[in-house]
DNA sequence: AAGCCGGGGTA
DNA sequence: TACCCAGGCTT
């Protein structure tokens, strides 16, 4: 038997009772998709359940607020996925009269559908012969083809399209698709590949050649960049200084502190002479407390963060500066590292 | 082509 | 700690 009728077969006994297997709604499996860019299928679950309640339709979607969208996507990290994905319904409200587009063409002029995602709807939904290559599909095709270009490269990345391209079963590209990736993700795994059960290991080039631990390969690691968050607590009564993001940088158009940031750690004296410092809270600092140093861990930075507890009001208010009650607190989208301070800070 | 963008699970 | 996850956008 060929491998893709190897691999359908063995989908089709194994796999796992999924919500977005069970339509070809491709509002419903853009939702799914969005949601599951690099992000694990059981912590993307409750969000895709989420969405789905409060968004049963792309209109409803396309109606929401930013905020809102932020809010509801608060903990799943990436949150430019959230933030295109109200672009994207606004654009199929306006340019497709709200009925969302199934062909790979059109669906990959829409913001944050690259050819993964599109090929996944289209295929999806409509039965498109289109070959998707996500992380599994290339490991899948590393490891049993004995393909050593990195992933990562772009000479790699056109080898594994096609070769997925060549491989795609036209006849039910959906099934061939879901097919790839569900073992990918179930069977050969990054780690702890199960060959042992492995129904294609006979032509699998890395179970014969013991290279099932060195492949892919992927090149060019990440440099890490650290950097220190000083966090400011301000309150007046029962409200608390706010402070909403940029467009640029982490966690865009989300909300956390008063920040001062800083390349070093730095004593409590070293900050408040800092020329920002004192412009905003002025010369007479009154520290309440300093929270303990948090270390957060993101793909491409580590982030030191420390709120200090003031006592004093700012003599200064930067416009993106607002105060806010505890209780609305609850409804602006904000960091994870950063929620778990006010949550403990306020026995919220 | 390279850099940027989260949070969590696993070994 | 290092790697990976149903990747895509910006520069």
């Amino acid at each position: 038997m060929s491998f893709t009728n190897e691999l359908i077969q063995w989908y089709q006994q194994h796999k796992r009772d999924l919500p977005w297997r069970h339509t070809t709604d491709a509002y419903v499996i853009w939702l799914s998709e969005i949601i599951l860019q690099q992000t694990r299928v059981e912590q993307g679950l409750p969000y895709f359940r989420k969405f789905l309640e409060h968004y049963p339709d792309v209109q409803h979607f396309a109606a929401a607020s930013e905020d809102d969208v932020l809010k509801l996507w608060q903990g799943l990290g990436y949150y430019s996925r959230g933030r295109n994905m109200l672009k994207t319904a606004r654009m199929v409200m306006d340019n497709y009269n709200g009925s969302f587009p199934q062909r790979y063409d059109e669906l990959l002029k829409l913001k944050g559908i690259g050819e993964y995602t599109a090929a996944a709807i289209a295929s999806f939904s409509a039965g498109e012969a289109k070959a998707v290559v996500d992380g599994n599909v290339y490991r899948v095709l590393a490891r049993y083809f004995g393909i050593s270009e990195p992933i990562n490269s772009p000479k790699g990345k056109k080898i594994f399209q096609q070769t997925a391209n060549d491989l795609l079963n036209e006849q039910q590209p959906g099934l061939h698709n879901q097919a790839m990736m569900e073992f990918g993700a179930m069977l050969c795994k990054p780690k702890n590949a199960a060959c042992g059960i492995c129904p294609i290991r006979e032509g699998c080039y890395a179970f014969l050649h013991n290279a099932v631990s060195s492949l892919p390969v992927k090149e060019n690691k990440v440099k890490i960049r650290e950097r220190y968050f000083n966090y400011f607590l301000i309150t007046d009564g029962d409200k608390v200084l706010m402070n909403k993001r940029g467009e640029k940088d982490i966690w865009a158009n989300m909300y956390d502190l008063p920040l001062i940031e800083t390349d070093t750690l730095p004593t409590p004296d070293e900050l408040f002479s800092l020329p920002m410092v004192k412009e905003v809270f002025g010369q007479g600092i009154i520290l309440s407390e300093i929270l303990p140093l948090k270390k957060h861990i993101l793909t491409h930075q580590r982030l030191y963060v420390r709120v200090f507890v003031l006592k004093n009001q700012p003599v200064k208010l930067k416009e993106q500066y607002f105060f806010t009650t505890t209780e609305d607190l609850k409804k602006l989208a904000i960091p994870k590292i950063i929620f778990l301070f006010i949550k403990n800070i306020f026995n919220l």
